[in-house]
DNA sequence: CGGATATACGTTATAGTATAACATAGCGCA
DNA sequence: TGCGCTATGTTATACTATAACGTATATCCG
């Protein structure tokens, strides 16, 4: 399956560490924010290239419900399982319920092309804080 | 389980009405537009506080993969299931799905508070419209 | 070398989505 | 009548994303 570039350029791989240095999804406009700090003059599309990109390459994705980026780097499709308390984002791996959704689809005639499964709650962690 | 308000206002009513009247989603400045055909100057509050007293009556949802709403009235969490092609929005009942999903995170300790899942592609009358 | 192509990036402007904040109107009822 | 409540009106602004065009650089090949 495509993952897209194998080498990074200089303004993605920026986005990716300020991504993977955060501890919860970033807006392209907190990422752009970084970027002034570190470069200077740093306009949109600069930001969203490098998102759209990174994204492509399977290194990132866009939290739907969030409107925000994180790196997560499951193979789609997949499960993404957000903290609200935390903020941490972690890929879960679900291939038993993704392919019964998938047959429960087909016998309808729906050909599936993307599925996007997003899920708010509290990780253990968190649950435990407040134990 | 609150299913929130159990009469409509004017204003929810007829944003109500044009999303049952379309057959795809629509954004809510797409909302914004027919309100303002239908009654002159209307602002983009008034649209937005309609489509969240729906949203919180169960009366619509907002499709995170689109950034438009539309008058899905499944239970949540379901499953919302959308034809790229023609546009049209399903709700999807898939109990079983949710239920192992949702074992296999409590397992984990996440304590899942909200499940967003939207399927995109082509249904079976857009198929057979291509055969 | 010189020119064609491709890719990334810079820069300016604008489109599209959503909410803050405050004012007004109407209703039910003490 | 006066108060609290809800919905709505109104103005302004915040937040998210892309269009369009120009420039620099690398690469390929004639
Ligand atoms: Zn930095
Ligand atoms: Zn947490
Ligand atoms: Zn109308
Ligand atoms: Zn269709």
């Amino acid at each position: 399956m495509g993952q897209g570039a194998d080498h990074l350029t200089s303004n993605q791989a920026q986005v990716l560490d300020h991504l993977r240095a955060a501890n919860a999804p970033m807006t392209a406009y907190q990422l752009l924010g970084r970027m002034q700090n570190d470069r200077g003059a740093v306009a949109p599309p600069t930001v969203y290239r490098a998102l759209k990109a990174l994204e492509e390459a399977g290194l990132i994705r866009r939290i739907e419900t969030l409107r925000a980026w994180a790196p997560v780097a499951t193979v789609r499709p997949g499960v993404v399982v957000i903290c609200d308390d935390c903020g941490t984002v972690r890929g879960v791996e679900a291939p038993g319920l993704l392919e019964s959704l998938h047959e429960r689809l087909v016998a309808e005639g729906f050909a599936e092309a993307r599925k996007t499964i997003e899920v708010h709650g509290r990780c253990g962690d968190c649950a435990e804080d407040r134990a």
